[in-house]
DNA sequence: TATGTATTGTCTCACTTTATGACAATAATC
DNA sequence: GATTATTGTCATAAAGTGAGACAATACATA
């Protein structure tokens, strides 16, 4: 996009990115730093026009975590008239000195994507794209100040990945391949904020069929070993 | 749109609708065929550059239905690379004599927001727009060949359908005001596509406390009327 | 080596929810 | 007044969930 009238690019369409990882106790979501800024956003960008949307947001995603095969759905597009924030992209263009005229394009109205991703967070390594001061994870409870809408869409993206955990399974992407029941459990209660009964939740999970049990888990601890289990197929 | 240059609406990126009604049977959905052209597609149109992307869809499902207020919810952005057919869109222009040079910009890649409606049967006089012959219901289980991956959004919209009715009730927008207990059961099974228990469906439904209940429905059939439903508040 | 500690895997029992069938009530017909 | 089809509700069985108990065990400590 550097340097250029926008000839690349779908105008007008965006996209954007809320990258969720679980360090073993709370929820996280990755979030970065314009330089010279102080603005806070979403990993997102733009679709070229010769590209897919997929391919643009898988594409965003592993510039940034430099994960491929990261699991990530859209769950909602934000088309309001007003989400557009014109003299942000101003600041975060000037304070990179970006040409702005040729940059244009990208003041005008914007509709967005919105994503959510969930990935391994011990196998990431956050690297800034060239616009950013940095990037890094925040505790989604405690999120700051956010440019645009983007504190919409995380909240939004939250709540959709809270009505798929139970359903859809798709927990088991913040966890490595082989982890303890506890591990899972965690996950849970990290997503739906609130306590879940151990031998219930052992029991569902079990009963549910998808997971595979493998060796025991020796961690040095004064107590009983736990299995390691992974999701079946 | 007509004969202008894309002055008024976002570039390469439009809206399709699964509108879905209720006959009492069978669960159905609006399609329109364009004049000269035997290509059949959902109701769909563009967003204005200042017009918010929820505007747009209303104002297009009022446009073709004659409803305001119409339950609606955006499901999925379809944005392969492949999906647009410049030769159907030109097809339709030709077959409406529109100008081919001055609409140019229909035949880029377009990128689709997909929504579902679901409205009351009984109250909508559906009316072709001006590119369209006709528009009319068809049963879910007997939808034409459409153009471009319009199949593909219908079917998504189903499952989006099917994953959301239980939990967020929203078939009662396919339903008039006051029903029965049975053409509720109906509707359901109608989306689910699958028989269910009289009597559970009942107790779950009462046990809801979502449903007022009202006088009886005297059909003039020699059974024991049943009584009358509405959703409360 | 023996004992203590924390956590795990599993079981039990009470309680709630759901499935399935039974049955009386009733609006219209014969 | 008897018949018919459907409705509203209850009864019982089956399945699922909440809450706690308890033995097993990996390691620490003595």
């Amino acid at each position: 996009m550097k340097g250029s009238k926008n000839t690349n690019y779908i105008p007008n369409l965006s996209y954007d990115c809320v990258i969720f990882g679980f360090n073993g106790k709370t929820l996280k979501i990755l979030i970065l730093e314009y330089h010279n800024t102080g603005l806070f956003a979403l990993p997102g960008g733009f679709i070229k026009k010769n590209q897919s949307l997929k391919d643009a947001v898988n594409k965003g995603v592993e510039d940034r975590t430099g994960l491929t095969n990261v699991f990530m759905d859209q769950f909602q597009i934000f088309g309001k008239l007003d989400r557009s924030d014109p003299a942000a992209t101003r600041r975060i263009l000037d304070g990179n000195n970006e040409d702005l005229e040729k940059n244009e394009w990208m003041m005008e109205r914007f509709l967005t994507v919105g994503h959510y991703a969930l990935i391994n967070y011990e196998e990431v390594d956050p690297k800034p794209d060239h616009l950013s001061d940095s990037i890094g994870w925040y505790d989604i409870d405690n999120v700051p100040q956010l440019m645009m809408d983007h504190n919409e869409i995380v909240e939004k993206a939250l709540e959709v990945l809270r009505n798929n955990i139970s359903e859809k399974l798709i927990g088991m992407n913040l966890l490595p391949p082989k982890f303890t029941m506890k591990q899972l459990q965690q996950v849970f209660e990290a997503i739906l904020d609130q306590k879940l009964r151990r031998t219930s939740f052992q029991r569902k999970m079990l009963s549910m069929d998808i997971l595979e049990r493998h060796e025991k888990l020796f961690e040095g601890k004064a107590h009983k070993a736990p299995f390691l289990y992974s999701f079946k197929q």
